[in-house]
DNA sequence: CTTGACTCTATGGTTACCATAGACTTTATA
DNA sequence: TATAAAGTCTATGGTAACCATAGAGTCAAG
């Protein structure tokens, strides 16, 4: 039972004989002895409690040469805090996934709301939820300039989102908003882009909060459309007696290079809070 | 701005030339134009449209392979389809990370336990928990035969286990077990070893269930103590006074080829469910 | 015209193996 | 005992998404 020939010793514990070659040439688990002449490996049926160990802490998720490492030292406090630090790694691994699961949801939600509004431009009024987001003023007003322009500013809110540790599923949710004194004044510029955010991924005082409310809006497919779109949006809210109290967002709810290649193809949401007179 | 080089286009999206040259390799994403006679790429700001949208994708776990073919499939509903899949695939990647985080947490408390109880031998009264169990009966009694059969006896465990689709983080909780029956007519024979589950990992007729309730227990570190060990623990029971109610367990605590290296090096915790009388 | 920054291709590295080829060894069968 | 079949050996190339490096060529500014 103490000669176990390479194929006998992988059967008996459920791995490949190559896996087995693989940890012998990585140094992790060699062969009770090897015949020198034939090179022919023999194993011992008690490691297989070495092997079961390597295993187990594979299932752990834990890398082969952290493994050996541990076989190395043998201290088990030493083991015990990279039981500890493994653990915590993955933590930061469920989060990390929970964050895409709930990336892969908005995209579904987002583009199922494209599909099912597709090509209408009615404007109606909806609730909507307080939401945060982190803003970044170029100091350009994108409505005088072209979309290139747009991209280039883009790519500033980008380098902003990413050196604040925000993961990149958050950049396709991202939007332009005309101030409120602006819109009292009859001035349609926007400066200021920003991307929407959970609350509790960055420190509170670099986001702004857009307050909860009644929002009147409206959907349209092009970047260009934007303008007219939102026109036709305000005429309404003044003919159905709405009165306009807050920020003007443009949001962009999906974008699908997908369709027309190389360059973006937008499906906008716009919106304005308004109230009652 | 629609002649970037290779490095402009790179800073503005926070990405490696590298990264850029391999999208490029791999048909992903191609420079606007290529001048022949350099080789030099040369990006159109727009094409960042394709860049966001690849890193988004990517940011939520999908692999370049398959953005590519989300770019190839124009339909919108084969990639609603695709989300949907990866969704599921994400979730389960947090179920596996979430068993390994447990494992660990187990596995800790399990050295804990080790290093606090090291040496003893002590018997002392628990109450545990109901727990599940996956029997195997290999009908050799290991107390007749030495470490090498156990090691064979443990390797169709393994075979087992595996077959049932549990991961391997189970088989580092495994036992043996000497029925009821045979303790009351003096018989200390196990031929059935087992592993701890958690319910719902498979059919619940392929476990057995471990009653909740009082047991008498006591450690110790070797197999090779246990029978003596045992002993000391039914004659305890005797004067203390409790009665023997259930089957006998030996339970395999936590096992470290760590320390004795390519042995099995076991602390071990005996327990037999008893009343008082 | 030179210098320095940039870009090109090609290669080897990362993880934990799998697959294959071509040569050799062991075991079983005729 | 000869041969066939099965097993084993080493060496190589593949996987994913790049990073690092070498050595050669290119571009823009002074």
């Amino acid at each position: 039972m103490n000669r176990l020939r390479i194929g006998q010793m992988a059967t008996m514990n459920y791995v490949t004989v190559q896996t087995l070659r693989h940890y012998d040439q990585i140094g992790l688990l060699e062969p009770a002895n090897v015949d020198e002449e034939t090179g022919y490996r023999y194993y011992d049926i008690r490691q297989s409690a070495k092997l079961d160990m390597i295993q187990y802490l594979k299932s752990m998720g834990m890398s082969l040469d952290k493994i050996r490492e541990k076989f190395d030292k043998q201290d088990a406090q030493v083991i015990r805090a990279t039981l500890k630090e493994h653990q915590a790694w993955l933590k930061d691994k469920i989060q990390e996934y929970q964050l895409m699961h709930n990336a892969v949801d908005r995209c579904i939600y987002n583009l199922d709301r494209y599909l099912r509004t597709s090509r209408t431009g009615k404007i109606n009024l909806q609730q909507l939820p307080e939401r945060k987001i982190f803003c970044h003023d170029s100091g350009i007003d994108i409505y005088q300039h072209s979309i290139d322009t747009y991209e280039v500013i883009l790519r500033q809110l980008k380098q902003q989102v990413i050196l604040q540790h925000v993961p990149m599923v958050y950049f396709c949710n991202v939007g332009s908003i005309v101030r409120y004194q602006d819109l009292l004044s009859g001035r349609f510029v926007s400066t200021e882009i920003f991307v929407f955010m959970d609350a509790g991924l960055i420190p509170d005082d670099q986001m702004e909060t857009v307050p909860a409310g009644d929002y009147l809006c409206a959907y349209c497919n092009a970047f260009e459309e934007e303008v007219a779109c939102a026109k036709g949006m305000f005429e309404e809210a003044d003919r159905e007696g709405y009165q306009i109290t807050g920020d003007y967002l443009c949001e962009v709810v999906t974008e699908l290079p997908l369709f027309r290649q190389e360059e973006r193809n937008m499906f906008i949401k716009l919106q304005v809070r308004v109230k009652k007179t």
